[in-house]
DNA sequence: CTGAATCCTATAGGATACTG
DNA sequence: CAGTATCCTATAGGATTCAG
């Protein structure tokens, strides 16, 4: 067991998973390595089914442990920009290899999404 | 959206976490690719806090996804080994790269696991 | 536009006891 | 040894409304 900020993971697996646990929260950097900076509505389109609770929730706790960052780009209107921070940036080998498998996957079941992405939005 | 076997997903990471959501599956995949070979009290002992519901439950879920197998050595006593087929080896990069992530992280908040591992039995 | 605040529920997950 | 079978609960997550 390893003990840090009074918490305790099994092993250095356990750690990592709990920056990333979260119906949306590898999700939201997928996107966010995607686009690099996106705005709350931006991400609310490109998560389908997500709720706004969940949305905020999640970008706040993404915030909180560092691997997120919002700027406020106007107050009026209000407007913000969220983008990662560098320890988010670390985790892009996690979303590519996601997506690089997910896609290997999907072809092997006839669906070739590179190819037909423009079907799937 | 993607649709697949009438479930529906937002991208190819969704189509990816699908298969390695669950507290436990993503430590099961690590630990197999760590051992190899693995009989159920081992994954046991090695999971600190998992109950039977849920270790027998996410054991059969990643052996009906197709990344592991179970295997009955002999039938009395009844004695089972768990490894990974072709697919779940596939995700060895996951597992991987969580795992130095997470040594990574460790590392920046004084906590060498390499080294000390032995003091996180 | 960007959320915050409620309210609600489904289900993931845990504890325990039991079986071949 | 390798699980099943129950029972139970906490909480993750969703729907909706309101606000700066």
């Amino acid at each position: 067991m390893i003990t840090l900020r009074d918490k305790t993971y099994t092993c250095p697996i356990d750690v990592s998973l709990s920056f990333v646990n979260g119906k949306w929260k590898i999700l939201i950097l997928g996107h966010l390595h995607q686009f690099e900076k996106s705005s709350y509505s931006h991400l609310r389109e490109n998560l389908p089914g997500v709720s706004e609770k969940m949305l905020a929730q999640q970008l706040k706790e993404l915030e909180g442990d560092g691997l997120l960052m919002k700027n406020v780009l106007s107050a009026k209107p209000y407007r913000v920009e969220y983008t990662l921070t560098e320890r988010g940036r670390s985790l892009a080998p996690l979303t590519a290899f996601l997506s690089e498998w997910g896609i290997d996957y999907l072809k092997e079941n006839g669906i070739d999404y590179l190819k037909d992405q423009h079907l799937y939005k």
